[in-house]
DNA sequence: GCCTGGTCTCTACCC
DNA sequence: ACGGGTAGAGACCAGGCG
């Protein structure tokens, strides 16, 4: 039994410890036979690099550290390394230490010898180091030659193995292991406004699994101890891979824990019967298994506006508003306390696990093929920025390459010019094509070999025809050999292609072609952030001069773009960055595509034709027919999450009305109607609420704005309210300031109260005349309700 | 003291 | 804690008016 073999893995998560003085690399993972088993590899040690200054040997400085660490912890080894940094080759001193904690000591150590230019990857966490030596992927699959051992006895898994060697990653990304994912959420009893766990109780924890459980687990009336034994136990039992919830991290979590600690219960949910507890990039951290915060990829999504659990729920199509019980988050305890009224709390409360496990089935395969991608754990690689997973992605690649990786170190935010937007042709345009180029940035990185450790300073340059030499900002790239972006770069498109090559073997219906779709679109992000990435001040790979080029370069390419579409007869109408519209005319288009292809070796294509397009003289906000009857709205108040929902309304059916039907006056009418409407209060109260984000904690904030004075009057009301909420207000009648006049419309006492003129002078008239103007249409006529004649009708 | 115009702050958008 | 470019509303404030 307990001979050496061969196991294949699916890689969950991955931890260490330090056993009797030596680390032990834990990871976590599925069997192809569905097994929990954990493989421990206690034979990786911690280590960084010392990179000597330039005129400093490396033989003398490594005689100085060994003197320098003389007497203190052992260290095990120390060895003059060929490595690259900036793609320049350098000798670097490898410190092998025993144990991580050794790492940050003798970080600080060397850090300040004499000849020591700088301490390279010594902030890279323990796991994450072996994650990337050995070229793991998380949510993938490995093979392994391990042999079993007996420790660990007490976790829950079906065996514990030691690693003979590390294990290999499979090229097959196609295929997944039969998870176990539970969903849960935690409603709490407020009578006193937010819950507090040194005071609230939990009163009902719902739980679905994917195997078809659904539990309610329930407190005795105010006594949650047995409640979080249950849901404890509940775990235990079904022992899940992967544990989802909404806005995990930031509530239930936290609430658990302190609940817990208060209560003296132990919560130990995970895999080794640890607790939950604080890691990474704000989330909790449960041992040998993935918890996933469905909120971090909910809040990246900017098309959903108002990120409650209900809404979210609604937009994705998995559980319709109006088809669930809603219940205030304030009248959670009187629904509790009312024996008759508790059923409806239960139903709710299911509902929303329903509903986070619904979000759960459209995100993880996403968030899967992410992990795999960028190399950090299921559980982390949500929670992480989108800058932090480029460089994780940039880090493995760096590994490969024997390239060092740069410190993050702090600079000063220098700002840099950007896109070329054009100024629109006002008015209604017929049969507008929009042609982009795929992958602008990207492509102009890898075409001009921009990279930080191409970039040669002008003092530097001698023969000119060496370098790219970049329009307007004159950086200077080598042509040769190919950068650290164009490297990576070129490796991601070329492997989202072998990606989609792949997935042609696959119904479109199928698992696996799902699966590989998530991925390509993975690769997509990826490769698209670099440019970003590349001008973020917090990067390790951070270069002005890089992004900078880049942009230049892109100004450049539209420029000349518009400039032969002009030439070839094609009458431009705008361009935003990468983009064109033009008038179509087949032949001309295609001529236009073949000609951008040989002049830039860039790729423009076709993206829509609007039968019809309207725009105002105002840059980024249009509005456009397609040939099958939907309607695009751009930028203007209809898409806008900050406008009332009634005037959205009433532009956007303007728009509709106009684009459609070519009527002025039917559009005014319909306008008319509306402020009728809304006089004799037939408007729905949700539809006149405006919603804002707060940006920042209330006190920071240095003018009187409308939802900053309502957020305080839900504040005193006993509402909590964080950085990134959405304030929904409505403004009442009353003297002064429009700001003082913003009432949260949750405390909302009379409808009376509600100013209509306001939202009539300052939400629906601006909006529609926004584009009524352009017809002749003024506020005047609006409001004064005198018939049109059909002077301002065309087509029809 | 009120009005006006310019500037600043703030949000949310586009690509 | 990925970039810059942009519109538009409202707050704020200085200056003009008389």
């Amino acid at each position: 039994m307990s001979e050496p073999r061969t196991i294949t893995f699916w890689l969950l998560d991955a931890s260490y410890d330090v056993v009797g003085n030596v680390p032990e690399i834990r990871l976590w993972g599925l069997t192809e036979d569905n097994q929990r088993v954990v493989i421990l590899d206690r034979s990786f040690r911690p280590y960084f690099y010392v990179l000597p200054e330039e005129n400093v040997s490396p033989e003398n400085l490594l005689r100085r550290l060994k003197a320098e660490a003389h007497g203190k912890r052992p260290i095990l080894d120390m060895t003059i390394v060929d490595k690259k940094f900036f793609g320049r080759p350098v000798k670097a001193i490898k410190v092998t230490c025993q144990v991580p904690a050794d790492v940050p000591e003798y970080r600080e150590l060397f850090r300040r010898v004499v000849g020591v230019q700088d301490v390279l990857e010594a902030d890279i966490r323990f796991y994450m180091r072996y994650i990337i030596d050995h070229q793991l992927r998380p949510c993938s699959w490995h093979e392994v030659k391990v042999k079993p051992t007996t420790k660990h006895k007490n976790w829950q898994v079906d065996a514990v193995y030691e690693a003979l060697e590390p294990p290999k990653p499979i090229e097959d990304y196609s295929k997944l292991p039969d998870l176990r994912t539970l969903a849960f959420d935690i409603e709490c009893y407020n009578p006193r406004g937010s819950p507090k766990p040194e005071r609230d109780p939990i009163i009902i924890i719902s739980v679905v699994t994917n195997k078809g459980e659904k539990r309610l687990l329930t407190a005795k009336d105010h006594n949650d101890v047995l409640l979080i034994k249950e849901f404890v136990d509940f775990i235990k039992e079904f022992d899940p891979d992967i544990i989802v919830g909404y806005n995990t991290n930031r509530f239930d979590w936290p609430y658990l824990i302190e609940r817990s600690r208060y209560l003296g219960i132990s919560l130990s949910v995970s895999r080794t019967g640890s607790s939950p507890a604080p890691s990474v990039y704000g989330h909790y951290s449960i041992m040998g298994r993935a918890n996933v915060d469905l909120y971090d990829f909910i809040e990246e999504m900017t098309e959903i506006k108002v990120k409650t659990l209900e809404n979210v729920a609604d937009y994705l199509g998995i559980m319709p508003k109006d088809k669930r019980i809603l219940i205030e988050g304030t009248e959670i305890y009187k629904y509790w306390d009312d024996a008759s009224r508790r059923k409806n709390l239960l139903e709710y409360a299911l509902q929303d696990a329903l509903s986070t496990y619904g979000i759960a089935e459209k995100i993880l395969p996403f968030a899967m093929q992410l992990s795999s991608l960028v190399g950090l754990t299921l559980d982390q690689v949500g929670a992480a920025s989108v800058g932090f997973r480029v460089e994780w992605y940039l880090m493995r690649e760096a590994f490969l390459q024997n390239e060092l990786i740069p410190n993050r170190i702090e600079r000063p935010y220098v700002p840099y010019k950007g896109a070329i937007v054009l100024k629109p042709k006002k008015g209604i345009h017929e049969n507008i094509a929009v042609l982009d180029f795929s992958s602008m940035y990207p492509n102009i990185m890898i075409n001009k070999n921009i990279s930080p450790d191409t970039y040669v300073p002008p003092e530097e340059i001698d023969d000119p025809s060496k370098y790219n030499i970049a329009p307007e900002v004159g950086h200077a790239f080598r042509k040769e050999p190919p950068g650290f972006y164009k490297r990576v770069i070129t490796k991601l498109l070329e492997f989202r292609k072998r990606i989609r090559e792949n997935m042609k073997q696959y119904r479109p219906d199928s698992i696996e072609y799902r699966i590989l779709d998530e991925r390509q679109r993975a690769v997509k992000i990826i490769a698209n952030a670099c440019y970003g990435y590349a001008g973020w001040v917090g990067a390790r790979w951070y270069r002005r001069e890089v992004a900078e080029a880049t942009t230049a370069w892109g100004r450049e390419t539209i420029k000349q773009t518009i400039k032969l579409a002009k030439e070839l007869g094609l009458e431009v109408i705008y361009s935003d960055t990468d983009s064109v519209f033009v008038k179509y005319d087949k032949n001309k288009v295609e001529k236009f595509i073949k000609a951008v292809k040989e002049k830039f070796g860039l790729e423009i294509k076709p993206d829509k034709v609007y039968v019809r397009v309207f725009f105002t003289e105002a840059k980024k906000r249009y509005c456009g027919l397609l040939p099958d009857g939907r309607i695009d709205v751009v930028g203007l108040e209809a898409v806008r999450g900050d406008w009332a929902e009634i005037a959205k309304e009433v532009q956007e059916k303007i728009l509709e009305i106009i684009l459609k039907e070519g009527s002025v006056d039917r559009a005014v009418e319909y306008v008319r109607k509306v402020i009728e409407n809304l006089k004799s209060g037939k408007v729905p109260l949700e539809k006149i609420i405006i919603w804002k984000s707060l940006s920042k904690d209330l006190r920071e904030y240095e003018v009187r704005a409308a939802h900053v004075t309502a957020a305080k009057r839900l504040l005193e009301a006993g509402y909590r309210l964080e950085v990134g909420d959405k304030v929904g207000y409505v403004i009442i009648k009353g003297p002064g300031r429009l700001a003082d006049r913003a009432w949260p419309y949750i405390l909302l006492k009379d409808r009376k109260m509600i100013d209509y003129n306001y939202y009539i002078e300052r939400q629906i008239l601006p909006a529609a005349l926004r584009i009524l103007r352009y017809f002749g249409i003024t506020e005047n006529l609006i409001l004064s309700g005198k018939r049109q004649t059909t002077l301002f009708d065309f087509f029809g």
